[in-house]
RNA sequence: GGUCCUGUGGUGCAGUUUGGAGUGCACGCCGCCCUGUCAAGGCGGAGGCCGCGGGUUCAAAUCCCGUCAGGACCGCCA
């Protein structure tokens, strides 16, 4: 070994030792007569002391920021005046005997360990220079120790850790696949996996009976803040359980996580039905940080004078103590209604002894202000938007209303729920069939299984399934359901969905087959590690836990990926490229 | 595919609205001085195709068009 301890080992009870240590040169202080070194190891800092006149090895003078030093040297406590209390080794220093220079360091491009975030094309070009700092060491220690909370509480549930293949066949339901050109069987491709869903389910038939995997999945959409091509999830299915096994158990484990890592009580998430979070919130993940609900009003206005009200679905949204806000703000929130597709925007300063101030008010009767007023529970000085049409577009416009006026803060912590009971299809293609709203295996709902059975085109849209997800903080942290193990309704999803029973043997048939012999009754789950961790470090970008992103248009400035094939690669794979569309041009 | 923001010595910014010599700030870098600093200090210095390409103009970092890169978002994400 080439030291003797970490930096984060040193401690009053080793003054007098000798120690050795190895680390980067954080900060210098060159005084001329002595050089003052904060040395930088994994596990912290801690100022060496080096007299030019003294050292052995090399002179201190010509150690620069970064460089990589072996110091040999005593712990001291560090002389009256000069203790640094709000440090984690502000007590002690090491007086050095000898420095040994392990490799220098050139002119850094970026700064390592500043609070100020450098260009993002350079932080990742430079990866290891960032991941030297504070933020980006502790995010993916935290990431780590999320990592073996989860093994650990999978493993003591008796859980078995499986993995599954990365190199599959491609299904067009979903995500665009990325794909890997076979060289074995030219022309034709794998995908990678999406995620492990069809194996899990394999798994379950395989009478595993509870799986997990920390499992990579890609999809080729575009990246964003929260989402990367690839990205990594916790993913899990049981056997013999129905949903409130899987939420409770996997809300207890996640509950635990957040408990561990925030040092903070945290409750296992509570319950609300898809239908209650677009009412509510409208949307179907709510940031529930803040309660600020959006009131259906449409019975107060339904015999109304005013044209814009005489519609299918009133919306309102109080915003306490907000009656003020400037002409120029509320022409604003009016804007972005009318780009959601709203007709408008209707504002109501709530004043004192129940009058009302809004463009508005001379088209309202009595009746119908003080029922709103009622209704909206609002006081004098709040504010309240109100949105006339149908439910879906009240509902949407409120929903992104409302989170213009949630401040978000660290210390409102995470607030976690589940959303259940997801409509089983999300509306119907051009060809009159519905769309999946989760995916094809997810099971009905079991008091609209005979609504599944028999309705056609809209009617099935109010069929819901026995999916939920997790939402923490206005994220879909993951997803899971209930899994259809019966052919007779798998056959009819498929039928449903458009997917003839030729092409759903061709593309599920080993699935479908599976079901044949012996499929338990199975659910799972799977939720996003990269956002989990970003929610516990407060980061608002899962880049900032990912150790080597990519950037919003794919690309890795480190390592120049994607790159260009050799010719000779693309012939082996059987491959030619099509001319670029620029080249065709000129 | 689309909308918006950003691009100025190594880094982070100001300057762009109202065109007039690359002007400025902080950090870093180089040299010299300095024995108790911890964002060390003092003195001196180097470093610029103002992302790139066109256009307008007597004159462009500044105005216009295009393009590239980064970011936020829409579409997309079973």
């Amino acid at each position: 070994m080439m030291r003797t301890h970490l930096t984060s080992a040193l401690e009053t009870a080793l003054i007098g030792s000798t120690v050795e240590l190895c680390g980067w040169v954080a900060k210098r202080r060159d005084h001329g007569g002595v050089v003052f070194i904060d040395l930088r190891d994994a596990g912290g800092v801690v100022q060496v002391v080096v007299d030019p006149s003294k050292v052995v090895g090399v002179d201190p003078h010509l150690i620069r920021s970064e460089f990589v030093l072996r110091v040999v040297g005593v712990v001291k406590d560090r002389p009256e005046g000069t203790i640094k209390s709000d440090t984690a080794n502000g007590a002690i220093e090491v007086a050095v005997d000898s420095v040994e220079i392990l490799a220098a360091c050139d002119a850094l491009p970026i700064p390592v360990d500043e609070e100020v975030a450098a260009d993002e094309s350079l932080r990742l070009k430079y990866r290891y220079l960032d991941l030297r700092g504070r933020r980006l060491q502790g995010n993916l220690r935290l990431r780590a120790r999320v990592n073996h909370l989860l093994r650990q509480a999978f493993d003591e549930r008796e859980f078995i850790e499986v993995e599954t293949p990365l190199l599959i066949a491609s299904t067009p339901e979903g995500a665009r696949d990325f794909v890997v050109p076979s060289r074995l069987t030219p022309g034709s491709f794998y995908a990678l996996p999406q995620s492990p869903q069809l194996f899990k389910q394999l798994l379950m038939v395989g009478g595993l009976d509870r799986y997990f995997q920390i499992a990579r999945c890609l999809r080729d959409e575009d990246p964003r803040a929260d989402r990367q091509f690839e990205f990594t999830q916790l993913d899990m299915e049981m056997s013999f359980v129905d949903s409130d096994d899987v939420m409770d158990l996997v809300g207890e484990i996640v509950a635990s996580v957040i408990r561990d890592v925030t040092q903070e009580s945290a409750d296992n998430p509570g319950r609300m039905t898809w239908a209650d979070a677009m009412a509510t919130y409208g949307t179907e993940k709510p940031d529930l940080r803040f309660d600020l609900p959006i009131s259906n009003v449409t019975s107060v206005f339904s015999a109304t004078e005013f044209r814009a009200f005489q519609a299918d679905s009133v919306g309102a949204l109080r915003i306490p103590e907000s009656g003020e806000l400037t002409r120029a703000r509320l022409d604003s929130l009016i804007e972005r209604a009318q780009s959601l597709g709203a007709p408008g925007l209707v504002w109501i300063r709530v004043r004192e002894g129940s009058l009302i101030d809004s463009p508005v008010a001379k088209f309202l009767s009595e009746e119908e202000k003080s029922a709103l007023l009622t209704k909206t529970n609002a006081q004098p000085g709040d504010l309240i938007l109100l949105a006339a049409g149908s439910l879906a577009m009240t509902s949407e416009v409120l929903g992104v209303i409302r989170k213009e006026f949630c401040v978000v803060t660290k210390d409102l912590g995470l607030h976690t729920i589940w959303v259940t009971d997801f409509p089983l299809f999300e509306g119907l293609d051009d060809k009159g069939n519905p769309i999946s709203s989760h995916h094809p295996f997810t099971a009905p709902h079991p008091d609209d299984l005979d609504l599944f059975m028999h309705a056609e085109g809209e009617d099935l849209l109010s069929v819901r399934s026995q999916a939920y997800d997790l939402v923490v903080n206005g994220w879909e942290l993951g997803s899971g359901s209930v899994r259809i193990h019966s052919r007779e309704i798998q056959e009819r999803v498929f039928s449903l969905l458009g997917i003839s029973p030729e092409l759903a043997h061709a593309r599920f048939g080993f699935l479908l087959e599976a079901f044949r012999y012996g499929a338990p009754p199975h659910a799972g789950f799977a939720f996003g590690i990269d956002r989990l961790v970003a929610l516990l470090a407060g980061e608002d970008n899962i880049r900032e836990v990912i150790a080597f992103p990519k950037t919003q248009s794919g690309a890795d400035p480190l390592t120049n990926a994607p790159s260009l094939l050799e010719g000779s690669q693309l012939k082996s794979l059987g491959l030619s490229l099509a001319a670029k569309k620029k080249e065709s041009r000129s």
